[in-house]
DNA sequence: CTATTTTTGACAAAAATTGTCAACAGGCGA
DNA sequence: TCGCCTGTTGACAATTTTTGTCAAAAATAG
């Protein structure tokens, strides 16, 4: 059960479309290194590029945005001992947030 | 059950041990306007900062530092629709990562 | 070999973070 | 009131991080 990080994932994507990084760089209207590059996990992604990446694939967004969103946490706190509490933690607040926001 | 944030935490706990700010900030060496702002969420707090707060004020370092990464972790995903599957799957990471750097 | 695709690194531009400082406000006791 | 202590605020520069652009090199395909 190893790992696949959302670049793989978006190159894997990318390939099954046949489209080459200078076709999509132009869609997105970036540089095809920048894409090259996140891809590989040089440079980092946005919210908004992988939302875009997954229509041009025609693939779920939702299950693309969230293992961008998984991977951002586990970069911020990463490897630290403490990261499972924090994340649960994290949990409580999120959940109380939420609850918040829809008696609004 | 309203939601504490730790700057208001560390507010009380410098408070409890009766310190001003000036004499903590020497401590951290830091700038007592930082500190000010840090305590009031508008300068970010660093695990360090954090940390040694903790020993200044004899309290629970762990407890403490759980809370700066939730907060960290909140603050990256936070009000996403999708931020507690992000988390859950980021649990899975963790998870996944530390028992690997248990086999090493 | 040639053409296309991808990678790499250097560099500048832009943005975000951080440190420093001085002025200001409020409380409090002399 | 005055002086002193504490905390707040905003401006500004310094520093660090992130981002964009480009060209050359490397890899791959035909």
């Amino acid at each position: 059960m190893s790992k696949e990080t959302i670049g793989d994932k978006l190159r894997k994507l990318r390939e099954e479309n046949e489209l080459p990084l200078r076709k999509v760089a132009a869609l997105l209207d970036i540089d095809v290194a920048i894409l090259s590059k996140m891809e590989r996990g040089e440079r980092r992604l946005t919210k908004e590029i992988v939302q875009k990446l997954a229509k041009i694939y025609k693939h779920d967004t939702e299950e693309l945005t969230v293992l961008y969103l998984s991977e951002k946490v586990v970069y911020e706190i990463g490897n630290e001992d403490l990261a499972l509490k924090a994340l649960h933690v994290a949990e409580e607040q999120i959940k109380y947030l939420t609850k918040l926001n829809k008696k609004k």
